[in-house]
DNA sequence: CGTCGACTTGAGTTAACTCAAATCATGTGG
DNA sequence: CCACATGATTTGAGTTAACTCAAGTCGACG
């Protein structure tokens, strides 16, 4: 896909007029990545930020001893490491492609220039960053309010909601990531994906495919009004 | 404080023609808040933001067990529930009034319809959307990667840093609502309020005062290069 | 078929939790 | 100004979810 392509197809870019959507495509440099490869680190300086043309990214927190915390895995489409862009300040975490990815980066002065003119911009993106925000909020009432059976709960309920509600669900990542996005460590994830299995509220392939079977259980779960035993 | 000084005060305004602020000073509305009074309740729908005058507000989370996680606690001119207006969904949190608080509250449409004429309204609002990803991001770390030692480190540091680098600081909340903040309880903060006050790094005078005693092994415990025995 | 990384399982430890009780602080009415 | 009521904080004792460390087991691929 080329480079106007995707702008088009950005929601980030939905309601920009087609001369608008042009001059990105001038200004933006493409960039690929290998797997595994850093695109920022934490405490660099930013020059501007990045939309994922093909491929996957990990925005993450790491700790000193090594453990990690994925902030979000971003796809086709979607804008990472815009906070610098509007505060001046250095990325506030690391990012990692976790497959050969893709993206268009847009240096910052252009982009605010064009924000400045183009209000369907500004809006689209203070919805963006709106939404990551909420996003951020229910990461840390999971963290702070639910043990990990609760978030893993809610989280397989998430992939089914982006599958229009299936029971049949293809985690895309694997466990040590996911147990990475749910903030606790691979040994965990696989004791409590045992569990729920024994108790009936999923079926697995031990790879990355679950089926729901218990529905309501697991809203419970998620909801903090049942534990497993 | 009326109306229109409480806008020209407010660091989401500045940069904001004199002609605009009147025009917000003449669609806002000024609504006052009992101490504990509910400002509005997680779903509840949003039909603009607010912007404290004078007061104290908490946004936070709760779970079924009546455990509560504060998101962030805002003082004077800072706006809050501003979420929704850019993603026409309903509050994700809830806000309390912590004391008798005044606020200004901007409908929606009427706001949308400003930042669509002033580029400069859009880019302090994506500032402070930005700045809020970036407190929730550290928010995230600590819940995630640090024990509740190190993050009661880090809040110290960081109320040291507001008032520049004081070692005398003065908490402004109830050690209840500290913990909240901390994502943990009364009873464990104050186990390790004594177990850091014994150690040495700090002393307190058992209410909101505490003096930074021992700063070097303070910012080891937030960097988790150091561990309470 | 062997190797490597991903995942699982087992055993032991621990930070932080719950529940209960004691103590302290503050404000009110007498 | 004192005595008590109420709420906040601290302390004690016991429990537990989740962690660490170690040892398998599984699966994909050359």
């Amino acid at each position: 896909m080329d480079t106007e392509n995707v702008i088009a197809a950005t929601p980030l870019f939905q309601g920009l007029e087609k001369r608008y959507q042009k001059d990105l495509a001038r200004i933006v440099i493409k960039q690929t990545y290998r797997r595994g490869e850093m695109i920022f680190a934490e405490g660099d300086q930013s020059k501007g930020f990045y939309i994922i043309a093909t491929g996957r990214v990990k925005v993450f927190k790491i700790s000193p001893e090594g453990k990690e915390q994925i902030l979000h895995i971003f796809g086709q489409g979607e804008p990472f490491g815009e906070v610098p862009v509007f505060t001046g300040q250095p990325f506030p975490a690391y990012a990692e492609a976790l497959a050969e990815t893709s993206t268009l980066f847009f240096p910052r002065d252009d982009f605010i220039g064009l924000v400045r003119t183009e209000p369907s911009l500004a809006l689209n993106m203070l919805s963006v960053l709106s939404m990551r925000l909420k996003r951020f909020t229910a990461l840390i009432e999971d963290l702070s309010l639910k043990e990990v059976p609760g978030r893993l709960a809610a989280y397989l309920l998430y992939l089914s909601d982006r599958s229009n509600g299936a029971n049949e669900l293809d985690l895309e990542i694997s466990k040590g990531q996911l147990a990475s996005i749910l903030g606790t460590i691979p040994e965990t994830l696989s004791r409590i994906l045992t569990k729920m299995t024994k108790e009936g509220l999923i079926s697995s392939d031990g790879k990355r495919h679950i089926r729901i079977k218990d529905r309501m259980a697991i809203e419970q779960l998620a909801n903090g009004e049942k534990r497993l035993t």
